[in-house]
DNA sequence: ACTGCCGACATTTTT
DNA sequence: TGTCGGCAGT
């Protein structure tokens, strides 16, 4: 007879040598005390460079070590590419159970629940995610009553009310305080913006609309509401593990504490002297208080940094010293034999864009690799001047930030016809489509939308009952639509069917249209990898691809390529060398900060985790003037890097050099520099 | 009603 | 830089 004992899952300590990794070898004390922390919520607060993704990633393998079910492991990061490199990193430590940790934005797993658990709190099961652009053209709408009554002041514009809004709901603090703090000039408006918010709400809730914001306070709603599903959500979430703590809102901290609520093990990560989010509602202050949030914390300190030299700390230190809000942090590393930070100072933003692209050819001659150099910058725009020099180089880069394709208008228009057939309500989408055809106007789309709204269940079909004035010109789409509907689980072909409506529309609308094409046609491609469209609409949305993205599909082969980034979007990021451009005053600090003390704090971080990020070498770069409308001016060099001893950012001469074989090739002005090493 | 043109403008950073 | 709003013409 078979005897029956009961093995509980061990969650207590164990013999180091009875796991496949060694652990112990392969981290330091900080990080084993992080990695093997048992029960209960932590607070990781780690320097930069010390090793934090690498601490989340072995903690990862190490529960699973453990017993701990994957699917029963919540890592929340911050970009999906985050979640995604270090579930890759763990699968490739232990093995494939670490593809089932669920890991993603707090977006993305707030949408997950809100389409399973959406219809507990009256969501449409079929709701389409908007995107701020999206829901500025919500705004808009609402707002045209106002904007005429309010002709001859300045009304608020779409942008800046859906911001007040947005921050409202992210910090969790009233319309008035963000008025207060932001928008002193529109206080007198209070009242109307109260009225748009709410129009703005129910326009969405009859639309079947949830815009960002929206996928966090539902998912919070829903857990607050409902005792039965957090006690279900929670209970599947035995560990909790959130990366750059410092960087949640108020709302986000408040999910963090519900999504943890039953089994409270909960581990945040985070650095308050990265902190760069508060224009999103970041509060550093989530981080001081997560001891108090959460009783009985253990707090951890990384202290130890691996990645960069000691010159390069040297300089981040000196930095982040400049904060009028004090850190607790000296970077120290064992790497101490590295150069100095270069600071380099060009005549103009060519020659700024020159420069750096010949020190990225040497060093690639010096056998760094491409991929292991980055350009940063503080604004999108900030490259545009070095795109045009490396593309005349042969360079092969990737810009991270910046314009996102899909919110190109174009991809905009192609998508808003996959958008009418999923979620048939989206007047949003319902109005793009109209607009595009010939003859329609703001009117006759508003007319048609309430024609369609108006009647039973079809909206597609109550569109073929329109009056004989309208029909016409409806032709083509509504034979589009009848192309589309046997495919409707078939990304690539519905994008297909739309383009080839589209394309001539397109050539119509844009000067640029042979570009917008080739995208169009890109895109087919990477519809076609999508097996429903609701993923395809929700991936493209929450995660919205480079605008490089479309290009690369093709070149996989090629070099890898160099990366140019923000610095948002460099976050958690390394590279051997990286070029921080621009370094003016009005660009970093922004222009935007100058008088707000807080504000240039944040800038001052953010130039801090610019710095951060290289391993063996840094160049500050900026140019001495600067062509705006007027012709040329002189600029400010930023006020961060003012007086910082030479022993610690040293500054380079540049030496200019005519190059005579290859005449050829020099157009207008491109003079050749060579580098020379001031003393 | 719709389209196209012109001048003014403000202009971060991201899910 | 491109986007927005106003205006005149079809």
């Amino acid at each position: 007879m078979k005897k029956f004992t009961l093995k509980k899952p061990s969650y207590e300590p164990r013999d180091p040598s009875s796991y496949t990794i060694n652990y112990e070898k392969l981290l330091n004390e900080a990080q084993m005390k992080a990695v093997f922390h048992q029960k209960g919520p932590a607070l990781v607060i780690a320097g930069a460079g010390t090793g934090k993704t690498r601490t989340l990633t072995y903690r990862v393998s190490r529960l699973i070590e453990d017993g701990v079910p994957p699917e029963q492991i919540l890592l929340l990061t911050f970009t999906r590419r985050a979640a995604a490199q270090m579930l890759e990193r763990a699968t490739s430590l232990l093995d494939e159970r670490c593809q089932k940790v669920k890991g993603g934005t707090f977006h993305h797993y707030c949408s997950q629940i809100l389409y399973r658990f959406g219809n507990k709190i009256g969501l449409s099961d079929s709701f389409t995610i908007i995107d701020p652009g999206d829901a500025e053209d919500v705004i808009q709408l609402i707002r045209q009553p106002w904007q005429s009554e309010y002709k001859n002041e300045r009304f608020p514009s779409k942008k800046a009310l859906f911001h007040i809004i947005s921050t409202h709901l992210n910090k969790q603090v009233p319309v008035v305080d963000v008025l207060e703090d932001e928008f002193k000039r529109f206080q007198k408006f209070h009242d109307h913006i109260i009225e748009i918010e709410q129009q703005y709400q129910d326009y969405k809730h009859a639309n079947g609309l949830l815009d960002f914001d929206d996928l966090l306070i539902q998912t919070k709603f829903l857990l607050e509401d409902q005792e039965d599903m957090r006690a279900y959500i929670a209970g599947r979430n035995r560990h909790v593990l959130v990366d750059e703590y410092q960087d949640t809102n108020r709302l986000q901290a408040d999910l963090i504490a519900l999504l943890s609520s039953k089994f409270n093990n909960v581990m945040a990560v985070g650095d308050d002297a990265q902190s760069i989010y508060s224009f999103r509602g970041a509060d550093l202050n989530n981080m001081f208080e997560f001891p108090e949030r959460f009783s009985d914390t253990s707090i951890i300190r990384l202290e130890e940094n691996y990645r960069s030299t000691q010159q390069i700390l040297d300089l981040a230190n000196t930095l982040i010293a400049r904060a009028s809000r004090k850190f607790d942090k000296t970077l120290r590393s064992p790497k101490t034999d590295g150069d100095l930070p270069g600071l380099i100072k060009t005549q103009d933003e060519r020659e700024q864009s020159q420069f750096v692209t010949q020190m990225i050819l040497h060093m690639r001659e010096q056998q760094i690799e491409l991929s292991d150099m980055a350009v940063l910058f503080r604004n999108g725009r900030d490259s545009y001047d070095l795109e045009v020099e490396l593309n005349r180089s042969n360079i092969p880069f990737v810009k991270f930030g910046g314009q996102k394709i899909t919110e190109a208008a174009h991809i905009k228009d192609v998508l808003a016809h996959l958008r009418v057939l999923y979620n048939p309500e989206d007047e949003i989408a319902w109005n793009r489509i109209l607009m595009l055809i010939d003859g329609i106007g703001p009117k006759s789309a508003g007319e048609l939308i309430n024609w369609i709204k108006s009647g039973g269940q079809n909206r597609v079909e109550r569109l073929q009952t329109a009056s004989d004035k309208y029909l016409n010109k409806l032709k083509s789409l509504l034979s589009l639509f009848g192309k589309m509907k046997p495919v409707m689980d078939q990304p690539g072909e519905l994008v297909t069917f739309v383009n080839t409506y589209y394309i001539p529309i397109c050539k119509k609308k844009f000067d640029d249209a042979q570009k917008r094409t080739e995208d169009l046609e890109n895109f087919e491609k990477i519809a076609a990898k999508y097996t429903s469209v609701k993923e395809l609409l929700e991936d493209l949305v929450l995660d919205p691809l480079d605008g490089t993205a479309i290009e690369t599909e093709k070149s996989e082969k090629d070099e890898s390529p160099l990366i140019l980034s923000t610095i948002h979007s460099a976050k958690g990021l390394e590279w051997h060398t990286v070029f921080m451009i621009q370094c003016l005053d009005g660009v970093i600090p922004s222009g935007y900060s100058v008088d707000d003390n807080e504000q240039l704090d944040e800038e001052l971080r953010l130039l801090y985790v610019a710095c951060t990020r290289a391993k063996e070498q840094l160049f500050l770069t900026l140019p001495l003037t600067q062509s705006g409308g007027f012709g040329d001016f002189f600029t400010n060099p930023s006020r961060f890097i003012k007086d910082i001893p030479k022993d610690t950012l040293e500054p380079w001469m540049l030496n200019y050099e005519e190059e005579d074989e290859n005449a050829n090739q020099l157009e207008d002005g491109n003079q050749n520099l060579r580098i020379d090493e001031g003393s």
